[in-house]
DNA sequence: CTGTAATGACCATTTAAGTAGTCACACTTG
DNA sequence: CAAGTGTGACTACTTAAATGGTCATTACAG
C-alpha cells in the first residue's frame, strides 16, 4: 500500500464538476476526445482523466482544456483576471509579511 | 531542452490568482506556510509552488488548500456542487454519446 | 537591539503523472 | 444491416511532481 493521499469531499466534487463541464463544452463544440486533446496539446488518456475529474492531474492542464471549450474559471468577463490578481496582492500587502505562529490561534471561522 | 509545455496567458493568470487567494486566505487565518502545509497534508515546498500558481501542481492539492483557507471554488453557497454536477450531466445526456468528427466543424463561438 | 523563526530558494531522491499504444465495445451513419 | 470510429479501460515506459532537507535572509516579538 502506498501513501494513498485522500481528498475532501468538496475537493473531489469540485474536480468532478470541472471535468464534467469540460466534457459538456467539448460535446457542444462537436469535438472528439482526440480532437480536444490535440488542441490542448495533451494525450487522449490525460484528457480522459481530466474529464473524470482526476485530482492528481496538473491544474494547468485542467485550466487549459477548460478554456478551450469555453468554461469560465472564476467569473471571467466582469473584470480581467489580472486585475483580480493585483487586488488580491493589495490585500495581502495589508497583512504582516511573516506570520508569527503559536501566538494566537486565530480560528475566526465560526 | 525538454518538451517545455506552454500555457495560455489565461491559464497562467487563473493559476496565479488562485495561488494568491490561497496565500491571502492563509494570512487571514494567521497560519504559517508550514502550518497550512500540515493541515493540507503536503510539504511546505509544494505549498510554496501552489501559492506561486505553478501550473504543474495537482489540481486536487490546489483545491484542498483553497478549501482549507476558505477560498470558494465556483460559487459555493448558492447550490451544492453535487447539484451542479447532476445538472451538467443532464445537459451532457442531451447530446450524442459519441461525436462524429469531421462532419461539421461546429465552431459557434463568435 | 537581539534572538527566534517565517519565508524564499534550491537540490537530490522517491513517487507518480503523462504518454503512446492497444483492445473491446457499441453508437452512428450510409 | 454493415462499416467506420468514438469511447472506456488498461499497460509499460518516460518524464516530472512532491518530498524532505538545507541555507540565507530578515520580519517580528520581547
Amino acid at each position: 500500500m502506498k501513501k494513498q493521499r485522500t481528498y475532501s469531499q468538496h475537493t473531489l466534487e469540485a474536480a468532478t464538476l470541472l471535468g464534467e463541464q469540460i466534457r459538456l463544452g467539448r460535446k457542444q463544440h462537436n469535438w472528439t476526445e482526440q480532437n480536444l486533446a490535440d488542441r490542448a496539446g495533451i494525450s487522449r488518456a490525460t484528457l480522459q482523466k481530466i474529464e473524470k475529474g482526476t485530482t492528481t492531474c496538473a491544474i494547468g492542464l485542467f485550466f487549459e482544456t477548460a478554456m478551450l471549450v469555453g468554461v469560465n474559471l472564476f467569473d471571467k468577463e466582469n473584470s480581467p483576471i489580472a486585475n483580480k490578481i493585483d487586488r488580491t496582492r493589495d490585500k495581502i500587502a495589508l497583512l504582516p509579511l511573516r506570520i508569527q505562529a503559536n501566538r494566537r490561534e486565530v480560528d475566526d471561522d465560526f
